[in-house]
DNA sequence: ACCTGAACACCGTTCAAGT
DNA sequence: ACCTGAACACCGTTCAAGT
């Protein structure tokens, strides 16, 4: 009568839901998730999802921000740079790189929905500024620090969603050699396929380095 | 009685569905595009699709396959290399990623799918193939030249699926200096953002040949 | 406040039927 | 051979109703 006994826990939150979520879609992929499935994993009806985010969407991009948080940037805090505001760049982004790429290889399967941009995802946002940040302290000019930014971004999201290993199908017969001279040893074994992913990111950030330290050393001449 | 008469000319071909089908996902994005939407934009009904492709993602592939053939490959052809096999590899990698990256820009809507990776799209192989060859042909070592692919790919795709003008919201509010402090310009004009993704290719695209050449002499080097 | 079932306007795909 | 309408098993999302 007066009023209604005091509503029991709810049965989800919007953690809840997210790290179901983030199961679904490591397991089974981004295409598996509807709000239904994901709804009944979590013991309750469709809609009830509603009540905690606006659409689906907003459960992906929850997802995504979570691996987005997993990153590591303290190698980007002030104590690495001296008064200068020069120290070691190079290493920084070297392991930030790193581990930015462990981060999605070990769930690859919300990289499609990372790569369309940090929006407004507070963890994307964090990472995009804490490299901005760094860079200009390490004396980069802004308009540089941001394309190092943007490139690092390319490299990094590239390597996970355009995968080698994941790229080429799992079929000999799909690479005639009369097609395709160069491509007999394209399928071979993922062991195999996720070497070469390895590789060709060592290989092409140490390049990515190498290179913006030629630039960097070209200005700081320049200005001398 | 005995015969039909001969069929009229078929309404649908496949060359048919492709162009309709990549010009709703210029026009619309990659979610717009429905069987029922596109069959419609054609002028028949749903179901006759599946008289020319297997499955909605068949032709999507055709359509991404499309956009891989009109990547300019003819800079890797042999003459260019001489009988040493050396000539301008870097050059012809700069060429190339240029080529790969107006013709990405063109679509940017069917990029998530060439971002799966060649599969068994034949554009998409020949690429790979081309590249591959080139390379060897030029003197990088196989396992190199694979790596070379694998991260020039990561690199060019990645500069169109997370392009960084797409990737934050038209929206300043979003980006409060209270929590990001560096990111007060990430809300800006979208020609500017065009101008950082160029800038952000170019300087990231010359950094990695500038690297590939300094670990390209190393072993030259070492070998002599 | 939070969950539910029913409903709406869609999907991709299959299939028997038509020509 | 190629196109059709009807049907199946799904979607995301809204909303009135329940507690």
């Amino acid at each position: 009568m007066w009023r209604m006994a005091r509503p029991r826990k709810p049965l989800l939150s919007r953690t809840r839901i997210v790290e179901a979520a983030g199961a679904l879609v490591d397991a089974e992929g981004l295409e598996a998730v509807s709000t239904r499935r994901l709804a009944a994993a979590l013991g309750v009806s469709g809609p009830s999802l509603y009540n905690h985010f606006r659409t689906k969407d907003e459960i992906l991009e929850a997802v995504a921000d979570a691996v987005s948080a997993r990153v590591d940037l303290s190698m980007f805090e002030a104590p690495a740079y001296g008064a200068e505001g020069v120290r070691d760049w190079r290493g920084a982004l070297h392991a930030w790189a790193h581990s930015y790429r462990d981060a999605l290889s070990d769930h690859p399967n919300i990289v499609p929905v990372l790569a369309r941009g940090p929006g407004r995802r507070p963890a994307g946002l964090r990472l995009a500024d804490a490299v901005f940040g760094a860079m200009t302290a390490a004396g980069w000019p802004p308009a540089q620090a941001t394309r190092i930014g943007a490139l690092m971004r390319y490299f990094i999201l590239g390597s996970a969603v355009a995968s080698f290993a994941r790229g080429f199908v799992d079929d000999e017969a799909a690479y005639d050699p009369a097609d395709y001279p160069h491509l007999g040893q394209a399928h071979l074994l993922a062991e195999r396929q996720r070497e070469v992913d390895q590789g060709a990111f060592e290989t092409g950030l140490t390049a990515l380095l190498d290179g913006l330290a030629l630039q960097y050393e070209a200005a700081r001449r320049e200005s001398a």
